[in-house]
DNA sequence: CGTGAAATGACAATATATTGCCTTTCAACA
DNA sequence: TGTTGAAAGGCAATATATTGTCATTTCACG
């Protein structure tokens, strides 16, 4: 306690504690108010991002169940049960990719691409006014920067080897949204 | 796209979207990097999120399963799982409150606690260290701040009435901890 | 003192999430 | 050319997470 660089240390340790705890919390909300913003539509927080990750103009011809796994940091294992509860509900469909018959290419289906635009993204906007409805765009950048460095740091100890597509991906756009 | 007030709106959704997507890819990697950390504990987050709200000093009388709830922000249904795993597994005890007889205090068994002291704190300040590392004290104070203005904000779409300790506690750190 | 609303936790059904193990396929090299 | 290692994804087991429903207990109020 009479030594100053210890009691630097608790200070440090007793915010990040903090941070984490909170974290934690933001990601049970998350879920919780995310997916009830899209309920009505029969979607889940976690639909809503493989969603959202297959309508980009980038991925027009689909994805693989890996790349989208990489994507959204999840497993495979458990992106395959979420992709086949999305083509059991009509708003995925899944065919042999010609190229590498090991490989399975997922792409939104006619139904899945109007209950994306015309129902769940409306509602998506409005969850993002509501739950950003004090922050400043400047607030906004300062938010994404901070988790883009968490989730880097993340990574890191995820997979030690960092020479991945992803990994550079993220340090791209953390140096592009630098708030300072 | 003529209108510059449109074109503001489309940035901040353009960042918005930036923003939710990195925090939904953080609470995937903070489930799996934090339940990694102390898998030699046979723990996972969320029991590691239980245990520390078990160890604060102010609740050594223990907690009942929706206080509990509360606290964390998960269901009172799925704490209950959680719980049982736990007292199973002897890290948890919970008897009947001698005030309430709807109600069961849950606390940590001593073998709980040795386990949370002794073998999980060290690990987790080691993973708060690594996620952090390129964080500063106020880096640290800032991202804090945002998360607890994004978590307010997600506790008034969860709960419209907002007259509950949960929420004037979180308002209360929320001025405490203003970086500006 | 009774009555009804609210709190508490149990049970069930469903959707995520992880690791571990397996088969199939591809790619690269001796 | 044949083997071998890595990549892709399926299956199983387990742990989270939600809502919905139910029985019991408490408490506030007439």
């Amino acid at each position: 306690m009479e030594n100053p660089s210890k009691e630097a240390k608790n200070l440090k340790l007793e915010m990040a504690n903090r941070l984490f705890f909170r974290l934690y919390q933001c990601a049970n909300m998350l879920h919780k108010t995310g997916s009830r913003a899209i309920e009505a539509e029969g979607l889940t927080t976690q639909q809503w991002a493989v969603l959202g990750a297959l309508s980009r103009q980038e991925v027009q011809e689909g994805m693989n169940i890996g790349e989208l796994a990489r994507y959204l940091m999840l497993s495979r294992q458990n992106l395959s049960g979420v992709i086949g509860r999305m083509e059991r509900d009509g708003h995925l469909h899944s065919a042999p990719d010609p190229n590498d018959r090991r490989s399975r290419r997922v792409r939104m289906t006619e139904s899945g691409q109007t209950v994306w635009r015309t129902f769940a993204l409306p509602k998506i906007h409005d969850y993002y006014s509501q739950v950003l409805q004090d922050f400043s765009l400047n607030d906004t950048v300062h938010a994404l920067h901070y988790l883009l460095k968490i989730l880097h740091n993340m990574q890191g100890i995820d997979q030690p080897e960092h020479d991945d597509a992803t990994e550079s991906m993220l340090a791209l756009e953390m140096n592009t949204e630098n708030p300072s």
